[in-house]
DNA sequence: GTCTATATAGCGATAGAC
DNA sequence: GTCTATCGCTATATAGAC
């Protein structure tokens, strides 16, 4: 349940080493169940090291875990998906999302944003964003030139987009999330996306 | 943000009392966040009375969400939906499954068993047996039923219930984890649900 | 900026009377 | 079972020296 590898070499500046304290620490046990000393300890710097560079608690938990959003961008090319056959530029966006969903960082970032959302509402905007928002657009901007090409028939890409997204997340995200499932294999995770991207094409086929 | 109205009258008995403040506790603000004082406190009972009835904080919590989870068991009759068109029948499914998730009471259930299931694994197998599997487990049965009626040609219907609810549930829920909207309008809802269903039916349409 | 030491408050849990 | 009172600890945050 380790949320992460460190994000890069180990850091040296003082701050650095917080930050990367703080992120473990949060991602890890929450924002209730993380304390200032710890993290202050995890960092090796003195508490007041930690409050020099930050006002509060809240405002590191706001500031790490905003930053932390942002390692969960997707990143598809175009040129990646558009050469190939419909089913498998779906397929290889689909799994690549998916594999990106499940994974154990992505879970313990899920988990903090969604259970502190009322109390930072910045957090989940920040979340949605920078994860799902892009992933939408992604995937939308897909259907929509795969429609114009005259290889699906997709008249609403938004919605289309939302729809195939939730085949794919849904089930396996939430699995994992409540630990029915303690990994998922290669072979499932192309069974699941392949029956996602198998309805999705019956359901939005050009009439020939 | 409240996490929900009183399951019924309010409780007499100190149990009872306990019970329902803790509910109200957790559920809004999550485990960390909330101390034993203000159990005692909300409940208007001391905190002896709350450690005579409970362990500690973790089997208080424990005990509560588990409980908590048992109300979010969806119930569709079959007599309810076995005479309808199939896109009716479906679509009242959906529709039924999807105000529920998207409820505030589920909401906050659903935070607090996924931020907290690393910590208490009980409560994220308690909140799936409840409510997706058995969503799954009716589901599963209709596809079953319709696919023997020959009006749909649902061959696996584990899985094409698995998929139909990710499309139901997935965005619509993930934007009200999120905060990124304050609530859904019932023809939202209505044009949601429709769009999943036609695009199911679209793809496991018997051939004619 | 960074440290040691501390202020102040609230935490989970318990003792002992009734 | 229920209360009042309190223990021992840890929490967030800060003072003052360097």
């Amino acid at each position: 349940m380790a949320p992460d590898e460190p994000s890069a070499e180990p850091p040296v500046s003082k701050l650095g080493q917080i930050a990367e304290a703080a992120r473990l620490l949060f991602l890890e046990r929450g924002y209730g169940a993380t304390s200032m000393d710890a993290v202050a300890r995890a960092a090796g710097v003195s508490k007041a090291t930690l409050y020099a560079h930050f006002a509060g608690k809240a405002e590191l938990f706001s500031a790490i875990v905003a930053a932390e959003c942002h390692r969960f961008v997707p990143t598809v090319d175009e040129s990646e998906v558009d050469g190939l056959p419909v089913r498998d530029g779906l397929f290889r966006i689909g799994r690549r999302f998916l594999d990106l969903l499940i994974s154990p960082p992505a879970l313990s970032a899920y988990r903090v944003v969604v259970a502190e959302t009322p109390r930072f509402p910045e957090l989940g905007r920040a979340f949605y964003n920078a994860g799902p928002a892009t992933t939408l657009r992604v995937l939308g901007g897909y259907l929509e030139r795969a429609t114009a090409r005259g290889e699906l028939a997709v008249a609403d890409p938004a919605t289309g987009a939302a729809l195939l997204i939730g085949m794919i997340r849904s089930h396996l995200q939430l699995c994992r999330l409540l630990g029915v499932i303690d990994a998922v294999s290669e072979s499932e995770r192309d069974r699941h996306v392949g029956a996602a991207v198998d309805l999705f094409l019956r359901g939005y086929a050009p009439r020939s």
